[in-house]
DNA sequence: CACATCTCAGCATAACTGAGATTC
DNA sequence: CGAATCTCAGTTGTGCTGAGATGT
């Protein structure tokens, strides 16, 4: 026992958060070797699950989706339009905007990335039993609507 | 739906992985932010955790920790050295390891960084009512403890 | 000598802040 | 004109691969 007796009942190690940022690591080191092979990076198949959902979105509102800022936005969105993923043209409405489209090349990446999606699930979570999976599921589904709106 | 029949039937927003990686960058977010206060990036806080609890580690065994590769272990220990955080040490058994060893200052950090994990542990999952938050954490270690000892 | 351990250089990416340009 | 939208420049950190240096 450490002798100031405050803070140390919960070691880091074993909070609920330090599991998560494990599995979370492993999860997305699985799509990641997976997306290789298609030439992405893990994270920039983060701007295509959005676009195979709601296509055209202005870049504004994919940063929001994506919990980062604009910038981060732009630079991404150049480096998947050099790859011919995605398409930027200008909002008819409204000139400061841009509305981002799939190429036929990016759409094309949806069952392909997908697969590799549902792969990492089932690796990351052979452990549990289906009961189990969906508890866990349900779980974070209901923390991530319980996060607010910064985190879609 | 769509005409081929095959991928769709699990759209990946609605994978378990998905809301996982959601609820884990809400979580690092979190973290992220009360680190500033310590001129921590999220991250660097895991070479500390783990010294914490051993310290001492030799700096393959740290990277094989984190699940990083040696060099990258090389950049973070510069940083957090140049911080004062940890000091290196030869290894006295074997001359081409070093030791990684908590400073004074980097002890110091424990208790305010355990507690940053414990705020964020509370906000992140605030949503869950106890017995939930018990069941996530269960499935979760039993998911990290699943996945093979690369992800420690 | 084969192998292990670590560092260095170089690269790609993510992500931020602050400072504009442009348009509403 | 004030506010919104996006880009640019600059900075910092992660993390990899490939190529050594050094020691077992």
């Amino acid at each position: 026992m450490k002798s100031n007796g405050a803070e140390v009942a919960h070691p880091v190690k074993e909070t609920t958060g330090f599991a998560l940022a494990k599995v979370c690591k492993a999860h997305r080191g699985s799509v990641g070797g997976m997306l290789a092979e298609f030439g992405l990076h893990v994270g920039q198949e983060m701007v295509l699950i959005e676009l195979w959902q709601s296509d055209g979105l202005r870049g504004g509102e994919l940063a929001y989706r994506l919990g980062v800022e604009p910038p981060t936005i732009t630079k991404m969105l150049r480096r998947l339009s050099s790859f011919g993923l995605v398409e930027r043209r200008p909002d008819p409405a409204d000139a400061r905007s841009f509305r981002v489209y799939l190429t036929e090349k990016g759409r094309a990446l949806e069952d392909p990335v997908s697969l590799c999606w549902e792969r990492a699930e089932q690796r990351t979570f052979a452990v549990l039993d289906p009961s189990e999976r969906r508890e866990l599921g349900r779980l974070l589904t209901k923390v991530r609507a319980g996060l607010g709106a910064s985190t879609n």
